[in-house]
DNA sequence: TTGACATTCAAACACCTGTTTGAAATATAT
DNA sequence: ATATATTTCAAACAGGTGTTTGAATGTCAA
């Protein structure tokens, strides 16, 4: 067969069994720490079988990751259910759940989500691809809620840490677990918490952008004392 | 000389310069990526000198960790300049003061803020200690500044969601700086930053406090339909 | 069937890493 | 000064890891 690695019609399918057993694996361990002869064993093939397709361990990895991030992007989209006419508020709540399913999601799609934030903590060589495939997307998609939930002439930077602070605490449930785990012996995140974890996020974040939205048009209001202060045109989009 | 290891007062130091190296490398690399002959080798020691002076690398890590946690609690509490008389407000700026400092300080203190930070996400051996000397403490005085913050009588389950928001607001951005420095070439986060950050989590988190708080109140006086549904007055500041 | 190609396999290889060893060097006490 | 204990050092060791190898097996077309 000229073509397996094209071709996944193929009887054993051993390209696939190793990729599936590498998620599981350098989810669990990270990509360091993994062991091809763990991931080997564990997809029932032979030593050899990574370098044979792959060509190396970080050919396996580079193909996880590639699979790993279609598969999260279309089972997870952050803009479920948002149309047209939603609200901003809407198209945030819908942000901040697509976000939080992508890393708490149980299965082999939460795996796919830990990998993610593994490279974030310790970047390999695919975290150019990430970023350009999942990061830059993502806080662009931020970014414009942001605008509209923050208003026209808010200042970008301040924009940016408040697109941080809304990052920080959710990815904060997949990067301490284990402490979370620790200090909280009954700490489980499975489905139906979620949504009760989603509100709190959500109901958190707003509260914390309309107080920077708040104070900002104080500020501005005390700098031009003569008429009403009304922000500028809003900018569509 | 009989007990070196209780005596910090021996010529060389190579103990002591070992710890040194060791607060660098590990701080960089983790601990299980870090190489005792790159330690050794900063140290200006010789690659058996881990193993004579801390029996092996975890012996090495452990005096480490313990050393880190005393310096950095140490260096930056997370109640300075608080008073019997401080407000609520006043505790919580400089809790999120004290943990930034912690995480973004530079020079030898942020390696250590940076190791705990590992070991928050790649758990050793050390993690028991880590929760019991620092993360169970950092816990506890912010729940009480939440108390005061979010009155009484709010839900307790609420009140660790809002304390974890906060914590992955700051922690944020120790775990993913490879990433933010990757989408934002010039990121940088020195003490000049700090403050305007500080200022920042304190003036977005105060504001999800109060609506959590607010919601919660709403929600009660609903129950009670007899007058206006009006929030209580807004609190200082 | 035969030949050519793809795939699997056990074994070995090469390298890295933490650790040990035994001697040499140095310090301390009597 | 001598003896004893402490510390350093180069070298080797032992185990683990990713990778290669070359033969064996399987697959498919001619």
């Amino acid at each position: 067969m000229a073509e397996t690695k094209d071709n996944p019609t193929v009887q054993p399918g051993t390209r696939e069994a190793l990729l599936e057993a590498a998620a599981e694996v350098i989810a669990e361990a990270g990509f360091r720490s993994a062991r091809v002869r763990d991931i080997c064993e564990r997809a029932g093939a032979n030593v050899a079988a990574v370098n044979y397709h792959f060509g190396d361990k970080e050919g396996l990895y580079a193909a996880l990751i590639q699979s790993a991030f279609d598969q999260v992007i279309a089972r997870f989209p952050l803009d479920a259910g948002v149309t047209r006419s939603s609200t901003p508020e809407e198209r945030f709540l819908s942000f901040v759940r697509g976000y939080l399913q992508r890393i708490l999601a149980a299965g082999a799609q939460c795996r796919h989500g830990r990998i993610v934030m593994r490279e974030m903590i310790e970047p390999t060589s695919a975290l150019d691809l990430m970023v350009e495939k999942v990061v830059k997307p993502t806080s662009l998609l931020l970014d414009d809620i942001l605008r509209q939930l923050l208003g026209p002439g808010f200042p970008e930077a301040s924009r940016r840490q408040t697109a941080l602070s809304i990052i920080g605490q959710i990815v904060f449930y997949a990067h301490c677990r284990p402490v979370l785990e620790r200090m909280n012996p009954d700490f489980k995140l499975d489905q139906g918490d979620l949504e009760s974890l989603v509100n709190h996020v959500a109901q958190f974040s707003l509260g914390g952008i309309r107080a920077l939205k708040d104070a900002g048009q104080t500020r501005k209001r005390k700098r031009t004392p003569s008429g009403r202060s009304i922000p500028p045109a809003r900018r569509r989009k």
